[in-house]
DNA sequence: TGTAACCTAACGAACGTTAGGTAGTCTTTT
DNA sequence: AAAAGACTACCTAACGTTCGTTAGGTTACA
């Protein structure tokens, strides 16, 4: 049996693991799962990582690193407060909805994340573009709890896509309601004009 | 050794091993664990149960199963639609903030659970009040997407409970912000104003 | 000749589960 | 009323499997 053409890099195996993760959470991925889908034995994966816990915890730093320099594109957008919004608010949303991996990890991390793991998340990944979003609702309601705001705004487009297993077996789903364009449509006359918004 | 005064029946084993499993999900619950909590040993829970998939069903299907009655109290509310609205999102609110158990495991069913599970949940535990609030934006926003308003008002209530672990690194996060209270006046505020009813 | 990247083999621990036994309790029979 | 039998709810002990992990060997390339 000759050896593989070319060798794995740590790279490489995280790429791999982190899709399983995202599917099945740390405990329902073993050791032998990963080495299988980079195509080497379990064992070797030690020549890479001291132990299971640092793999996935780097496998998470990687699948989350990239994330807040896609979120600064979503703020690059100009105009007036509303057409800041509205362009926020549809990139964000196309930029979730091309990423299942990555919300499956964030719920995840919300649910079993201890708390070094969420402050990283929370200060390396959602601070930058979560302060604009302070920023921009402070403009668009001046007073308003920012806060709380930003949060909302997350909500709207997050929890729809979330809920896409379930909302097939709720009244009136239907396939459109997935589709990026229709959520971000929905979600901004919704934040602009509340539910008197909705009905145009 | 005596055996236990009281012996248990299976009520009282779901009862002990909802905590867990919402806790640490499917995988990251033992037999012995669950057995454990109830004071007894693991085989002992095989006069019960036939496995442990068993087990976890009738477990969720009791933490679920007192829910849509729950629901049923916050449309009882009556007056005008804007008032109905804030009366369901304040009680709903309220609810949800009592129970995180519940929460944890929607959100890991959101996360793990199989077209079957979520099927029954929809139709046993969400379809009726969905169906209302669907009713209610009907009547606030004629024309509407009702299934979409239905979702973003439950996205709204249930994503700032489930962030709560993450918002306490995030700017401007304050501890009033996981009150029902705070939650559902924001929730209502938004809804029916958007972003311009929250400056005051 | 070293070293990096793999391998096979195996360890101990934890897991779901089963087999078989025992102590109380309820039911039936004498 | 007492004995016999059946049943319920637990127990101890152990099975086979899977898990994370380690030890030590092998191969390709610098």
């Amino acid at each position: 049996m000759t050896r593989p053409v070319k060798s794995k890099n740590k790279e490489d195996i995280l790429d791999l693991a982190i899709p399983l993760f995202a599917q099945s959470g740390y405990t329902g991925v073993s050791m032998r799962d990963i080495a299988s889908a980079v195509g080497i034995k379990a064992a070797s994966l030690y020549h890479h990582f001291p132990d299971k816990q640092t793999l996935y915890l780097q496998a998470m730093a990687r699948a989350f690193e990239d994330k807040a320099q896609g979120f600064a594109t979503a703020l690059t957008v100009t105009g007036t407060p509303e057409k800041r919004l509205a362009g926020f608010v549809q990139i964000f949303t196309t930029l979730m909805c091309k990423d299942p991996e990555f919300r499956a990890l964030l719920q995840r991390e919300l649910l079993d994340g201890d708390e070094v793991r969420l402050k990283k998340i929370a200060s390396e990944v959602f601070r930058e573009p979560f302060v604009a979003m302070e920023a921009l609702a402070d403009e668009l309601a001046p007073g308003c709890d920012a806060h709380m705001v930003a949060i909302s705004i997350a909500s709207l487009i997050l929890y729809h896509l979330e809920t896409a297993p379930i909302r097939r077996y709720l009244p009136g789903g239907k396939a459109r309601h997935n589709k990026p364009d229709v959520i971000s449509q929905h979600v901004t006359s919704l934040l602009l004009h509340g539910l008197k918004g909705c009905g145009k």
